[in-house]
RNA sequence: UCCUCCUUAGCUCAGCCGGUUAGAGCACAUGACUGUUAAUCAUGGGGUCCCUGGUUCGAGUCCAGGAGGGAGAGCCA
């Protein structure tokens, strides 16, 4: 057994008659004649066909799904329909049995709550093979975009001191005894004897040490792991999730929408065109999956038509204040179909408000800006009207919120007052208030969260199904 | 955390108003067939009906509690 050659290459090869060795793994095995191989370098299986009576029958029975195989043997032109190419076997070599009775992967549909719980085998399926290798060009369509535009990749602290930023529940990171903690004068832990001799926890956001990059860089952004410890329990939250936070200095809100959505467009281009084929079988999965549920649920686009759809057109932008107009205005609020009805300006808008506008409403995606303040970050940039910050978030259909992001208040005087209306300790923050000290300039910036992209571009509607293994509330299995 | 639904063979699921020995397809075993596409056909093995307790002559089925999972909501990305 020589060099092996990749299916997808033989997929795609008009050598006939060359002699190849491929490796992966039985998918099925068929009338005791058709192999199908995968080895995970495309969607597609090579047909590796046995000649009668040319193997020993016990080799032959060693061939159950998920098994090992290294063929080598002449690439023909396929003899019968469903495939252009097939491998004719010359030797046979089974490198790694797998009993079928217990291996849980069969031939046939399984639910992906199923695969779910066998998250180490699910990547042997094709629907999961579609969605990692979409999540793996997504990721890298993410650094091509911005080293394009010259940003500077920023590898922001996975741990973290500060825990000023009331962006959630964190993880807490100690190397004390759980049984003995030692405790200080006043009872409470001492964290003077932890590791890093204060209290640290896990990051909920690269955004704060971001800013201080772009200072520098001007542009820079991370794309780094995130945690947070809420016992969020829906099919859109995970403990553990990639985001990706660009930071621009010289921006203003309306720079900072427009690369959001340039961002966006740019890598759902990219993965149309490094995934064709993963992408056409993620809609005929959809599709199918539709068909389970009654007419009215079902989508209007199927996946590649959303995916165009949201290429073509540009996403609506709109400020909170005429979100609510819209809103209150609307027949489905004056039939009170609402569960919470829209009554007046400034409580925060709920799933099924954003759900409207996106996907009843304007029918594409929406940028809302210009947020009332209390329900908004410290460090979001204030309008003139006093009532207002300059935040953006970007909802997109069946996902919600994918973006959330602002400009940034630059001004001193005015963050340290925010800062102390909502007992935030300035002290603690000496060092983000210091790019506000020394060369402050106006700079804008958001979070993507990733999982929540794939969603969107592979139409799984569940984020434990495009995370490989998913961190969710008593679940850390594998 | 709240609300709601679900849990029957290795997997997907059926099981009516509480009534004899709990079924089907796939998977597995044995055999047949051989250009198949989740191959097909025949035969066979395979069950703590999630757990605990209760009602009843009798519980997969009804009731209570618990565990696990899903969908929706909140929090958010």
């Amino acid at each position: 057994m020589s060099q092996r050659t990749k299916i997808a290459e033989l997929l795609q090869s008009t050598e006939f008659g060359k002699e190849i060795t491929v490796k992966g793994w039985v998918r099925t095995f068929r009338n005791n004649q058709f192999i199908a191989i995968n080895d995970g370098s495309c969607l597609g299986n090579i047909q590796a066909v046995v000649e009668l009576n040319t193997m020993d029958e016990a080799l032959l029975k060693r061939l159950t799904t998920g098994a090992s195989v290294a063929v080598s043997g002449l690439l023909i032109e396929s003899l019968g329909k469903g495939q252009k190419v097939e491998l004719k076997v010359k030797t046979l070599e089974i490198l790694g049995d797998c009993d079928a009775e217990k291996f849980p992967l069969q031939p046939k549909k399984h639910s992906l709550d199923f695969l779910r719980e066998k998250a180490h085998l699910r990547f042997r399926t094709s629907t999961f093979s579609a969605v990692f290798k979409v999540r793996h060009v997504l990721a890298f369509g993410i650094h091509k975009f911005f080293n394009e535009r010259g940003f500077v990749y920023m590898h922001t602290p996975i741990i973290t001191a500060s825990d000023a930023e009331g962006a959630g529940e964190m993880f807490k990171v100690t190397t004390l005894p759980f049984d003995s903690t030692p405790r200080d004068e006043e009872g409470k832990v001492d964290f003077r004897e932890d590791f890093f001799g204060r209290a640290t926890n896990l990051t909920v956001s690269g955004q704060l040490e971001a800013e201080l990059g772009a200072m520098a860089f001007s542009e820079v952004y991370t794309f780094g792991p995130t945690f947070r410890a809420e016992n969020s329990n829906t099919a859109r939250h995970a403990a553990e999730f990639w985001m990706i936070e660009p930071e621009v200095a010289f921006n203003d809100l309306n720079d900072n929408m427009q690369l959001a959505e340039d961002m966006l467009k740019y890598v759902i281009r990219y993965a149309l065109e490094q995934c064709p084929d993963e992408l056409e079988f993620l809609k005929t999965r959809l599709l199918e999956e539709e068909k389970q549920k009654p007419q009215e649920e079902r989508s209007e686009l199927d996946l590649l038509a959303k995916l165009h759809f949201c290429l073509d057109n540009e996403f609506q932008r709109l400020s909170y204040t005429e979100a609510i107009d819209i809103l209150r205005n609307s027949n489905h609020n004056k039939k009170k179909k609402f569960k919470y009805l829209i009554e007046g300006w400034g409580a925060d808008l709920q799933s099924e408000h954003e759900r409207y506008l996106v996907e009843k409403h304007f029918k594409k995606p929406v940028i809302l800006t210009d947020y009332p303040k209390d329900i908004k970050a410290f460090y979001m940039r204030q309008n003139e009207d006093g009532k207002t910050v300059r935040a953006m978030d970007i909802l997109f259909p069946g996902i919600g919120e994918i973006v959330g992001g602002s400009q940034r208040e630059e001004r001193l005087s005015f963050l340290e007052k925010r800062m102390e209306e909502m007992h935030i300790p300035l002290d603690e923050l000496y060092w983000y208030l210091d790019t506000r000290r020394f060369g402050t300039v106006p700079h804008a910036g958001f979070g993507l969260g990733f999982e929540r992209l794939i969603m969107f571009v592979t139409g799984m509607g569940n984020i434990r199904d495009v995370i490989p293994f998913p961190r969710t509330p008593k679940n850390a299995e594998f």
